[in-house]
DNA sequence: GACTATACTGACCGATCGTTCTAATAATGG
DNA sequence: CCATTATTAGAACGATCGGTCAGTATAGTC
């Protein structure tokens, strides 16, 4: 067989980003095999090659998909919120519920890669903050209105995810989704607390 | 040349776990390689292996070091404290100069590795966690002597382990060590403004 | 229906992985 | 001083790594 329609070719692809990102995901990049994820994905090793010119840039591929997903969904849920307290709410339960986000771990662990291109890496280290500015913005309104006492914005904001980084990065392997939630609510209720104006 | 006195292997021990150590830490686990410990501590291949049964052993060999030095630093700072808010004042200044710290980054990653004996790997995330018992110690302490605010101690101190292990964990290559201080004291006012009784 | 570009296969590549083995040497105990 | 044993070196192992390539089959084009 070989050979299908354009269509069915994105298909392919889309099975192939898929077993690959629930593998980095579970085992992180170096511990993913390109193996592995043909077995996984169904395909052979000259059709993720097709597609995907090295497992670097797949990996680039997936962390990009998932940046942007990520960003959507949190400009979504900010419609639902009214102040900025509502929002940093929202970014908690946002991290809370996103189990696609350990791609963080993974891009992360990514770095020590050997023989890894250094532009590359950059680039991902770079991504890998993209929540920052989001962040950034709603401290910086919180202050604005008033919600937030007077203080460094960035400090905040990088503190505030710091916190919900590393609470998703903490092996929670035996925390239910409700435990998981409350931890990061409290997390914002803590925070919120101590930046009270 | 072979054969040296007992003590003369000792220090090649130290120098193969020094090695290790800094490699595991700069690079992770899986991306360091045995060939660059070798070549890193001027030691062959046999003699790696005369001293430690394999790459596995040799992590948690430093893992339970480090631990062991974490913790004995980590209380002899809290005997300059007079009470719980300056012992998470030493906690967070701990973090921060922590420079060895980042083996836990290395041990989150190893989790994942393939063919990893499960028992290990379990052994590892049980110890990945160490701080958390000396936390939780001190909140329950600052909440007992009213110092804190009544609330649940573990999720306070799972909370403040995620703000200083996530803060750790960021990339900070182009921070100071100055602005890493500052950054992590700031994580303690936050934390304690949050929860003061 | 001939031709081409696309989509895919699976055998194969050299490099590197963690590990093992043998041999050599020197300190140690008798 | 001899036998033993602790400690080292370094070649070699099989397994696996990411990646390549020649070949094949079909969808689309003319």
């Amino acid at each position: 067989m070989a050979r299908r329609t354009a269509e069915e070719a994105e298909q392919t692809r889309q099975a192939i980003a898929a077993a690959a990102k629930q593998l980095f995901i579970q085992q992180g990049y170096q511990a993913t095999s390109m193996e592995q994820i043909r077995e996984s994905s169904g395909m052979s090793k000259g059709s993720i090659y097709y597609h995907f010119k090295s497992k670097e840039q797949l990996f680039m591929y997936l962390l990009e998909l998932n940046m942007v997903d990520w960003i959507y969904k949190c400009t979504e849920r900010f419609k639902l919120a009214s102040n900025a307290t509502e929002k940093l709410y929202a970014i908690a339960h946002h991290f809370a519920h996103d189990f696609e986000n350990p791609l963080m771990q993974a891009s992360m662990e990514f770095s020590g890669t050997k023989g890894a291109d250094p532009e590359v890496i950059e680039k991902i280290v770079e991504m890998s903050k993209f929540p920052l500015p989001l962040i950034l913005d709603v401290i910086k309104e919180g202050i604005q209105q008033k919600e937030f006492a007077e203080d460094d914005p960035e400090g905040l904001a990088l503190l505030l995810y710091s916190v919900l980084g590393g609470l998703g990065m903490i092996q929670f392997d035996n925390y239910s989704l409700e435990e998981l939630e409350f931890i990061h609510r409290k997390a914002i209720d803590v925070f919120l607390n101590g930046i009270r104006a």
